[in-house]
DNA sequence: GCGACAG
DNA sequence: ATCTTGTCGC
């Protein structure tokens, strides 16, 4: 599949904020009542010898969860990270893993925040809007946001706020594990984002769609 | 000026 | 993200 929307990742530090704020209006924060069949999982890693990224697409069966088709892309690292600015550093090669797949899936699930944003567009949502499929941000670790500690029984969360807006949640996928950071990508609300999320993570802290992902990556590194 | 800071 | 050993718990 083709992402609908393009635009150059040769830009500057300045102009990737312009955009997304330009882009940021096209952000959809509704369910779009497609039903999914399939559940799409992203995820990036790095090769510490010669920087280069490697993106991974997984495609899973929405109720089984197993895997039905996957692609992978080595690439070079064109933009510095820069919290913020996460996506103009490791979307050029998920973008390109996709046009390696046959299956268009109804959802994705990315590594990293969504609304969850300085700017309200994480990585998550500029995936979403390029595709135009339903995204979700899926964080380990917070980019901005105060929240409180939610309860330790699997389901639980908290609301993530930033200047008195809810912009995700925390939520425990586990009980008695480290919660992890979800938010709104594009063309979904926040309860069916939280959800999706628990469907996805039955048994570990992480989606099976990233851990899946994640396993790939590090398997064409070398090391998984 | 001093921290915080998705991966 | 990546570099890294042992250790605690199911």
């Amino acid at each position: 599949m083709k992402a609908l929307l393009k635009h150059s990742w040769n830009i500057s530090e300045q102009d990737a904020i312009q955009l997304q704020q330009q882009l940021a209006l096209q952000v959809i924060h509704e369910d779009c009542g497609t039903p999914v069949e399939y559940v799409a999982g992203v995820d990036v890693a790095y090769s510490k010898h010669n920087g280069n990224l490697v993106a991974a697409v997984v495609i899973l069966n929405a109720d089984s969860l197993e895997l039905v088709e996957s692609a992978t892309v080595e690439d070079t690292a064109a933009f510095p990270y820069i919290p913020g600015l996460f996506s103009f550093r490791e979307l050029p090669p998920v973008i390109k893993a996709f046009e390696n797949i046959k299956t268009t899936p109804q959802l994705v699930v990315c590594d990293g925040q969504g609304l969850a944003h300085p700017r309200r567009f994480g990585l998550a949502s500029h995936l979403g809007v390029l595709l135009d499929i339903s995204t979700i941000g899926c964080g380990k670790t917070r980019l901005i946001g105060d929240f409180t500690e939610p309860d330790l029984k699997r389901g639980s969360y908290a609301p993530l706020v930033d200047h008195g807006e809810e912009i995700g949640s925390v939520l425990r996928t586990q009980e008695g594990v480290k919660p992890i950071f979800v938010s709104v990508g594009h063309r979904i609300s926040l309860a069916a984002a939280r959800e999706w999320i628990l469907k996805l993570a039955p048994r570990y802290r992480l989606p099976e769609t990233t851990r899946q992902a994640d396993h790939l990556v590090k398997t064409v590194l070398g090391r998984g």
